[in-house]
DNA sequence: CTTAGGG
DNA sequence: CCCTAAG
């Protein structure tokens, strides 16, 4: 393996990025920034990478199946084997010509690097014809396109979106479907724009506009093929479990090699959907603790990913496993042994037209986006908003897509490489998306609320607005939390892959981070060649005019301690990055409610309280109605002209002074168990007061 | 998940 | 309202 178990010794523990994503402008910025913002990432780089390695490891396998046996020393020693790296070399200097991929792909690190230039052969090599793992990368860029939308503020939050969003998204399905080789090709370099006028519930004249813009930043030469892929899964449908997809493998054409029939696996896994105190946390300090083990490369997603490309191998070596047959069982289609998952978990950046939005957008927008495995951000062009003030303008940039773990035999053929990469896509794709919307890293679930009450209105939030994709399907399959990948994963090597899902803490600061390709130190001048042309190509690329843009991120050195300290700016940031629940003010009646629940079930459940008189007010949770009695009881014991805010009426004040009285004494005694009748007293005392 | 409290 | 420690 390339990709060293303790990839430490080269970057002090810091996992090499897998895969260079997104257009290197942004990346760049992104990375002076240090607020690793939105780079776009990538789950097909990543796919594209995991299958350059494979391409590689499967061409040479000789090479490499020695290199495996002994992966931990050679892994240590840090090296990539002589061999590979002269192999690269080679295939890199064949490759040449072929763009600027190559470039890139030298800025890596100087592991991954050699994987990626492996890389560049599978995608030079003639016979491979087109390569699924560049058309992967091109693909994840063609798909991503600006989304500009303007709604009304008062239009409701998720409808807006769901509805602008998925406009957009058909696109994608389209090109999951079938034609996505030729649209993209079709659509390559131009830029189309959607209009859609929807009925505005609450303004009626206004319209919804959803502009998407198809930014050429792929670029022709390395055209997408995806074709092939089209033929091997035509009318299989990829129907997604809650936590992973296993798609068949077809391999029919495949011939494999051995007697073993090579098994392909993509696991994903697929965030569970995490609640606003997940996400929360996700941003919070809590966030940063996980820094350190990223180190480990255990838990960081991207860690995930180069470990488990490391892995594979071994994984591949060591089991003729046996895949449990699991809820999934009916998933497979053909090869019983491929699986497909994609990681919910995907790391999502956020990428915004200007640079300091972007930025922006990224400090709130890509811890939590992670949760949801794709997310972009949406940047409001201020110049808009000024116009038009009843109007929220949004800008996304492009919707990233979650990383995906492929797993596959050695033996197995790039033929049936490419399907099954092309399966995971299309599998995610297909089954319909899910937006999210989320302000201040935190989702906005209240499909109800509008814009305005959201606060997605406010310019101050508009930046850390992001949206999230999540794979609709999910509807047969059992539900599967992120830990129980184990059961797709090879019996013999379940803790290897077990971690992986283990990191949904991660946000995408880290996954960014971690993908990002580390300082290359075998190819200075490459790297900076690659910041040139990041920077030339920063603005076109930005706005969608550079035809040769294709270019893979180049990814600028990092040093490990800026990485070390993006824990520490989110968490400085943490405010930022958090959205605070609008505020709701209690109304009399619904202090009116609290008051009497309290009085009858006492203070110390909350919960009953809730369900008794706020069953229906899901945007009252238990803990803000104990927040809210605390609040009522302070205002109650204080001078009346020191109240602030909507007026209590006083009667209900003495209720809950008596009430917490009652309780406040009997709450030892009574427990729970005494649903008696204290509000007997309170309302006595009331009446007397 | 709930509570209880501090922030 | 948020965040957390505890249970």
């Amino acid at each position: 393996m390339v990709v060293k178990k303790r990839q430490n010794n080269g970057f002090h523990g810091y996992r090499v990025p897998v895969i260079p994503r997104g257009p290197r402008s942004i990346r760049r910025r992104g990375l002076l920034k240090e607020t690793i913002e939105d780079s776009q990432i990538c789950a097909f780089e990543l796919l594209a990478t995991v299958a350059g390695k494979l391409l590689l490891e499967s061409e040479g396998s000789a090479s490499s199946n020695a290199a495996d046996g002994k992966e931990p020393s050679n892994i240590h020693s840090g090296g990539v084997k002589l061999e590979q790296l002269e192999g690269g070399k080679a295939l890199r200097s064949e490759c040449l010509d072929q763009g600027s991929c190559i470039e890139s792909l030298s800025v890596t690190g100087s592991k991954l690097e050699s994987i990626f230039r492996e890389f560049p052969s599978a995608v030079c090599d003639p016979v491979l014809e087109s390569s699924s793992v560049i058309s992967s990368s091109n693909f994840s860029e063609k798909v991503s396109r600006n989304l500009e939308l303007e709604i009304p503020e008062n239009q409701t939050a998720l409808e807006t979106f769901a509805c602008k969003v998925e406009g957009g998204s058909s696109d994608c399905d389209g090109y999951a479907d079938s034609g996505i080789a030729r649209q993209l090709e079709d659509e390559g370099n131009r830029n189309y724009n959607v209009h859609l006028t929807t009925a505005n519930t609450s303004i009626p004249k206004d319209e919804m506009e959803i502009c998407v813009n198809t930014h050429p930043l792929i670029n022709s030469d390395s055209s997408v093929q995806l074709n092939s892929f089209r033929d091997s899964v035509p009318n299989v449908s990829f129907p997604r479990h809650r936590n992973n997809v296993k798609v068949g493998n077809r391999d029919d054409d495949e011939k494999f090699a051995g007697s073993n029939r090579p098994k392909s696996k993509i696991r994903a896994f697929r965030p569970q959907r995490i609640g606003h105190r997940r996400i929360r946390k996700l941003v919070t300090s809590k966030y940063w603790k996980v820094a350190p083990k990223l180190k480990d490369c255990e838990y960081s997603n991207t860690n995930g990913c180069i470990k488990h490309i490391s892995r594979n191998r071994k994984i591949l070596h060591t089991c003729e496993r046996v895949q449990r047959e699991g809820p999934f069982k009916k998933r497979r289609i053909f090869n019983p042994c491929s699986a497909l998952a994609y990681d919910g978990e995907g790391s999502s950046e956020s990428i915004s037209n200007s640079p300091e939005k972007s930025i922006k957008g990224d400090k709130s927008g890509s811890a939590v986006n992670k949760a949801s495995g794709v997310s972009s951000s949406a940047a409001c062009h201020q110049a808009s908003l000024q116009s038009k003030e009843s109007h929220v303008k949004f800008s996304i940039k492009s919707f990233n897509v979650p990383d995906l773990y492929i797993e596959v035999p050695e033996t197995t053929t790039v033929g049936s490489l490419k399907r099954t990469v092309m399966e995971a896509v299309t599998a995610i794709l297909r089954g319909g998306l899910h937006i999210g919307v989320l302000l201040q890293g935190k989702e906005v679930k209240d499909d109800s609320r509008t814009l305005l009450q959201t606060g997605i209105s406010h310019n101050d939030y508009l930046d850390t607005l992001g949206f999230t994709l999540e794979p609709s399907s999910a509807t047969t399959s059992p539900p599967m939390s992120p830990k129980d990948p184990p059961v797709l994963l090879p019996c013999e090597t379940p803790q290897q892959l077990t971690r992986l899902p283990e990191s949904p803490i991660l946000d995408t600061k880290f996954s960014n981070a971690s993908c990002d390709p580390p300082p290359t130190t075998n190819v200075p001048d490459h790297v900076e060649t690659n910041h040139d042309l990041a920077l030339s190509s920063t603005d076109e690329v930005t706005n969608g005019t550079t035809p040769d843009s294709r270019a893979l991120i180049s990814v600028p050195p990092i040093s490990v301690e800026a990485l070390a300290v993006v824990p520490l700016n989110q968490k400085t940031r943490r405010s930022e990055l958090a959205q605070r629940r609008i505020r709701r003010p209690f109304s009399v009646s619904e202090v009116e409610s609290l008051v009497e629940a309290v009085e009858k079930l006492g203070t110390g459940r909350w919960r009953d309280v809730k369900l008794r008189a706020f069953e229906d007010a899901d945007h009252r949770t238990y803990v803000d109605l104990k927040d809210k009695w605390k609040t009522l009881v302070h205002t109650a014991s204080i001078a009346p002209q020191q109240r602030r805010g909507q007026p209590v009426p006083q009667d209900l004040l003495d209720r809950v002074l008596c009430a917490h009285s009652y309780w406040s004494q009997h709450q030892s005694k009574l427990h729970g168990k005494n649903h008696t009748e204290p509000p007997k007293i309170s309302d006595t005392q009331a009446g007397q007061v």
